[in-house]
Formats: structure tokens, C-alpha cells, sequence
DNA sequence: ACTATATAGTGCGAAATCGTACTATATAGG
DNA sequence: CCTATATAGTACGATTTCGCACTATATAGT
């Protein structure tokens, strides 16, 4: 089984991943207000799917970016009233990020804008084909998630 | 057929792609030479890949970001010696993009120092179910870009 | 309780990304 | 040939990303 071959196979496999991020990337920010950018949407989502009142420090681990980031990805949403800080009573040191309405209602609108581009880019795809790449890139993701951990 | 099933998988397709793009950048930077970053190494590795001699402009429309960009990203490699600019005898305004032997270096360097993560990261999947995610992302590439192209 | 170490968040500076505007050159229409 | 328009590249400034260092608070060991 030639080694190499599998090399080449999975570069061949995260370029595409990394034109398809930046492609769909744009696709999202195109429907997103002016200057409002994916992490900034992203983060809001997030805090609405599995919940608010996390730390800066929590949200920076899930989105894989430095607490720096986050801070100032925090920060411009705290600009545009979609979240509020507040203290952590378990932590002096700590945070908490909680939603406001104008963040839901901001996420809400954001994602019925998406809509219609993800229905047309689903044709891509058979059903099963885009179930078939969502269970391989979930089994790829935890694989990379793993051997990043094990540094 | 739930249509709003459908745009929720596309979304959860694209938000696996968005994390192994950050993973797998990350693990890849840090093969690469202190401050040497994927893009750097991509503009190189596309010279050799394809060919030499290309204008920035092309470049910019081949990695699908601004020309500005590629401007920054050309002085980079130029500044480290992989790349000469030379004046484009086809046209005034524009120059051409030339490979050094230190750039063909580099990249061979790169290449065999990426090699061993690849190989690791290849255990998370079959043969075969490598191969379906290749197919299937590129045929996800090739839609996005005809969506783009349709502006 | 006291000290040493670890952790949470942020200020700061460097580099990357990218939109706008500008210069130089090319192309098209008359 | 001359003018109008389009295109290639870059200078500049705003924003994002992120490493380093600092402050404040928490935790562990004695």
C-alpha cells in the first residue's frame, strides 16, 4: 500500500477543505450586515445552540482560537449590543457572556438570510452523499482534535 | 422532503469544514519555519504544482483572494528569496512570477517535514472513504465556485 | 495562614487580510 | 491617431488575528 499515495490523497483533501471554508465563508458574510464578519455570527449562534453565560476563555477553546481572539471577537459584539458581560460569581477572575435580545434577534435574521444559499448549494449534493461528508468530515475532525491534544 | 433538514446539514457540512480548515492550517504551520505561514507555503507549492511564471493577478484569482493580498503575499516570499518578480513582456502593466532554486528548496523541505502528520492523519479514514470525501468535497468546490461565478 | 504556582482576561504591538484610491499601461471606438 | 474606458499592480488605512507580557484571582503544598 504506497504510503505516499494516502499523503497526497489527504493534502489533496485539506485543500479543498481550505477553498471550501473560504468559499462558503464569503457566501455567509455576503448575507451578513456591512463589516459584520463570520466569527462575529458565529459566536452568537454558538451561544444561542448550546448555551450563554459561558466564559471568554470556554468560547475561545471551542472555537480554537487564541483568548486574545476571542476577547476582541467579544468585543464587537459587545459594540453592537448582542451580548453583555458579566461577572463570574464561581471566578473573580472570570466572565460570563450572555445573549441580548438584539443578538437573537440579529442570529434569527441572519440565518433565514442564509437560507436560500444553503438550499442551492445543497444541490451539490445527493442526500446521502452530504450525510455520507458530514459523518467523514465529523470522524476526520475528532481524528485532528485529538492528535492537536496530544501535543 | 424537509427542505429546512437539508440547509441545517449543509450548515453543519461547512461548520466541520471551517474547524478542519483552522485544525489542519494550524498543523501545518507548525512544520512550516518560525513566522511562515500556509499561504506562503501554498503560493510556492502552486508555482511548482502548476507552473511558474504567472502574473500576480492570475495567482490572486487561482487562491481566490483579493489582489492586494497576493501583492503581501508575493513581497513575503520574495522577501525570504523563493520567489523574482520579472517584468511581463506581454503586457506593461503587469509582472511575472519566477521560482528560485532557494523556493524549490523550501518547498521539498516543507513537503517531506508535512509528510509524517499526514500520514497519521490518514489512519482516521478508509481507502475508501478517503477517496468519497475527495470526490465529494470536490464536487462541493466546483458548485461553490459556479454560485460565486454567477454574481 | 502563607507562599508558590497556575489560570482568566486584557493591553500592546506585529503581521495578515482586504477595501479604496491611485498610477501606469492597454484596448476599443471613432 | 486620439480619446475613453478597462485593467494590473501598489500605497494606504481599517480590521482581524495572535503572541507576549502584565494584573488580578484562584489553587496547591506546607
Amino acid at each position: 500500500m504506497p504510503d505516499d499515495q494516502s499523503q497526497r490523497r489527504m493534502f489533496a483533501i485539506f485543500n479543498e477543505v481550505g477553498i471550501i471554508a473560504q468559499l462558503s465563508r464569503a457566501m455567509f458574510e455576503a448575507r451578513l450586515p456591512e463589516g459584520v464578519l463570520l466569527p462575529h455570527f458565529s459566536l452568537i449562534n454558538h451561544l444561542m445552540r448550546v448555551r450563554d453565560g459561558q466564559t471568554p476563555l470556554v468560547l475561545a477553546r471551542a472555537f480554537q482560537v487564541p483568548k486574545t481572539t476571542m476577547t476582541h471577537i467579544i468585543s464587537v459584539a459587545v459594540k453592537h449590543g448582542w451580548v453583555e458581560l458579566h461577572p463570574n460569581p464561581k471566578d473573580g477572575r472570570s466572565k460570563t457572556v450572555w445573549l441580548t435580545d438584539a443578538g437573537r434577534a440579529f442570529r434569527d435574521r441572519a440565518i433565514a438570510d442564509l437560507g436560500p444559499d444553503l438550499t442551492h448549494v445543497a444541490d451539490a449534493l445527493s442526500v446521502p452523499d452530504q450525510e455520507g461528508l458530514l459523518t467523514r468530515l465529523t470522524d476526520l475532525r475528532i481524528h485532528l482534535d485529538r492528535a492537536r491534544d496530544a501535543d
